[in-house]
RNA sequence: GGCGCGGUCGCCAAGUGGUAAGGCCGAGCUCUGCAAAAGCUCUAUCGGCGGUUCGAUUCCGCCCCGCGCCUCCA
């Protein structure tokens, strides 16, 4: 079976190929802006994203991908926060790019090949929105913004189904169940309220954070979706074969990109689209206002690893709504134990690779990664028997588990809880289960859990 | 209002037109003085009502409930 993967426009199960001649897969990820630390939903969709990219590498060959991700590293937000804090923009952003980084490794996600950052591609960009405006598609506005008409391309709405952006009587905004506000909204200078920005003129609020603009317009930013527009084309080329992000950047994010490219690059801009869906917390999306929101360095703080955050990413389709609880990675790092057990029983031995055939199949069907680790535990529960290590590793890469035992933490432990300790060992040897088991109640009360080997003992704090 | 998704064992979660994977929890057992660890065993008829079918959890229709996007969010 080939790797399939679910393609938006189509709304099908395609299988995935490459393109061109060099038999180079080239696919593009929108990443994160980077204005603080990203939340375990953000990292949902890096981590599927990552599963592909070892998905790919294990179809084509690790030479075989180009894999790019995108740094958005100027935005409102970015700005705002620069601002709020006073720092210049740029040491804002390495900040919060060196975090995720730090994020990312933690996870054991693959690095991208190419990590491009909008502010370091401004040229590109502005070249982009000027064929776009001598080609009719963008035109300037009075402020000196530059925006993309909507009506020049026909195609536009294909990938969403969304034909028309306006309010609509019924709207949700019409029902007024939202409390956004949308002021920000730079909907007066626009001929047309489905167009969108590709630069937009400086404003006092950005402070120091300006370029030049295309001829004719004046100083300010790009706009958030042709950078994706402009990094995608020069790392990978005008047609890519496949473009992945969140649901959410569906519309308008990849429905505007299609535009730009295809009314710049007269070609295909994607093959391929697919993209993740959320991560619910407690059957809500995250957000700040719910309180439901969590960073990797919360969960750490709550005792738990980021390989069973992995895991827990892993147990629900990545293309369904997965509801994340914390008590999910109680069981994640139980999971994760049988597994470590499962490799370390098999060690060395070769086996018959066809045993897991059964994993790769559900991966390679649009990444089913339940369904992957629902067989595996099934081929564990049947014993060690001809199972190949070799082919378990590769099914560990697949899916990016990395197995190493967590690092031994150094814990101190109080002289009085040793004393104790060796007090019910002594009176084990000495086979005085009462005052044995008297000791060992103590060291419980003191919050310590005894745990008795053969020949001694291990003492660890208990777990709350 | 438009577009889309989901409702499967206590929790999480796959799946198929022929009577439902897996993980966690729980229960019992084995082994250990006890505890821990390990091993074994056990636990569902798939939101509701109709329809199609020899047969539906799986296809169709309606209803109920939940979620997402439509607003520079992964």
């Amino acid at each position: 079976m080939a790797l399939q993967l679910h393609d938006s426009l189509s709304r099908s199960l395609r299988p995935v190929t490459p393109s061109q001649d060099d038999g180079v897969y080239r696919f593009y990820n929108c990443g994160p802006t980077v204005y603080a630390a990203a939340h375990i939903g953000n990292f949902r969709s890096f981590v599927v994203n990552d599963i592909i990219r070892r998905m790919l590498e294990l179809e084509f060959g690790a030479d075989k991908v180009r894999h790019v991700r995108n740094l958005t590293d100027v935005d409102d937000k970015t700005i705002r926060r620069a601002r709020e804090e006073k720092r210049p923009l740029t040491e804002v952003t390495q900040e919060w790019t060196a975090k995720f980084h730090a994020d990312c490794a933690a996870l054991n996600c693959l690095i991208p090949h190419v990590e491009p950052a909008a502010t370091d591609h401004i040229p590109e960009q502005v070249n982009m929105i000027q064929v776009l405006m001598d080609k009719g598609n963008a035109y300037r506005a009075a402020d000196g913004s530059v925006y993309f008409k909507v009506s020049s391309f026909d195609n536009y709405g294909r990938l969403s189904r969304v034909k028309e952006r306006e309010l609509k009587a019924g709207s949700a905004l019409e029902a007024g169940n939202t409390g956004k506000d949308t002021s920000s909204v730079d909907a007066d200078e626009k001929e047309d309220g489905t167009d969108f920005a590709l630069w937009k003129a400086w404003k006092p609020e950005d402070g120091d954070v300006k370029w030049d603009g295309p001829k004719g317009t004046f100083e300010g930013r790009p706009g958030w979706h042709i950078e994706c527009s402009a990094m995608s084309k020069k790392h990978l080329g005008a047609t890519i074969d496949l473009h992945t992000g969140g649901v959410d950047l569906l519309f308008p994010h990849h429905e505007n990109e299609i535009a730009q490219s295809e009314c710049c690059n007269d070609t295909e801009f994607a093959h391929h689209w697919y993209h993740s869906e959320h991560l619910l917390v407690d059957g809500k999306k995250m957000s700040k206002s719910l309180g439901n929101l969590y960073t990797l360095d919360q969960l750490k703080e709550m005792g738990h690893s980021p390989v069973a955050l992995r895991y827990v990413l892993l147990a629900g389709h990545p293309r369904k709504q997965l509801n994340f609880m914390l008590s999910s990675l109680t069981a994640a790092e139980k999971a994760l134990q049988t597994l470590r057990g499962f490799r370390a029983a098999i060690a060395n031995q070769t086996g018959d690779p066809a045993k897991f055939d059964g994993v790769f199949d559900a991966l390679r069907d649009d990444l089913n990664t339940p369904a992957a680790l629902g067989a595996l535990f099934g081929i564990i529960n049947r014993g060690t028997g001809d199972a190949d290590a070799a082919t378990f590793d590769r099914i560990m890469f697949a899916i990016g588990l990395d197995l190493t035992p967590p690092a031994e933490t150094i814990i101190e432990i109080p002289a009085d809880i040793t004393a104790l300790a060796e007090k019910r060992w002594a009176a084990k040897q000495a086979k005085d289960w009462p005052a044995a088991d008297v000791l060992r109640a103590e060291i419980i009360t003191a919050g310590w859990t005894m745990k008795d080997r053969k020949d001694g003992y291990d003492l660890e704090p208990s777990r709350q």
